[in-house]
DNA sequence: TGTCATACTATGTCTGTCGTAGTATAATAA
DNA sequence: TTATTATACTACGACAGACATAGTATGACA
């Protein structure tokens, strides 16, 4: 597991990635970072759920309401064209980052 | 230039690293960043002092005062064990940190 | 005499993350 | 029938690293 004070900033990123095929909602974008990272990473639903309200105040994601399976209600978020344009910067940005970190790292 | 708040929790590390070889004092640690970096990453004073003092307090690094050649008085740091284990474990954790990412950077 | 590079310190703000807590529903187990 | 579990959230406050702003001080050099 890895400190999540680390990515701060980044889990816009990452939900914006899991939104770029397809709406989700909250829960189940969760499920997807454990799945996706092995459980290396897990977030916070505070964490996700601030980052959703974050996307949603810049436009960079839509919210509509939906039912499961079961019948439940839910929200479902679905991604902008502003908000493809903030993840493609901000892979960009993560690109440089990583460049910048890898000077300081000795093997 | 990249933004600051991603490398969040990566200047201390930076910092140790460039005391793994010598000591080192505030404006030359800041020159070698600008150097190394090739200015895409500028790190600001008081985020410098903040940083050494908290690694101070954590024992990963040691003050002592010296002159300059031109026999200003000035402080530096010298990298103690603690601070090396703690620089090698940050590295991992960045190795780490790096691949969740990565997996939801899309080209 | 003034400017510039150097070498810091003090103080308060911002913001993403997180801890804690609580609400509510549908499915499933006891 | 009752309790538990997984799902699906919201509210509130605390924390800490980064930063803006401001100020002090010295030696070199013009």
């Amino acid at each position: 597991m890895i400190s999540s004070d680390v990515i701060r900033g980044y889990n816009d990123l990452i939900i914006l990635s899991l939104l770029l095929d397809q709406a989700s909602y909250g829960y189940d974008i969760s499920r997807q970072i454990r799945t996706i990272t092995e459980d290396r990473y897990i977030i916070k639903e505070t964490t996700l759920y601030s980052s959703f309200n974050r996307l949603l105040n810049q436009g960079f994601i839509e919210s509509f309401s939906g039912r499961s399976e079961q019948g439940r209600m839910r929200t479902y978020y679905r991604i902008t064209e502003a908000g493809r344009s903030y993840y493609k910067e901000k892979c960009e940005e993560w690109t440089l980052t990583k460049d910048v970190i890898n000077y300081f790292i000795k093997e």
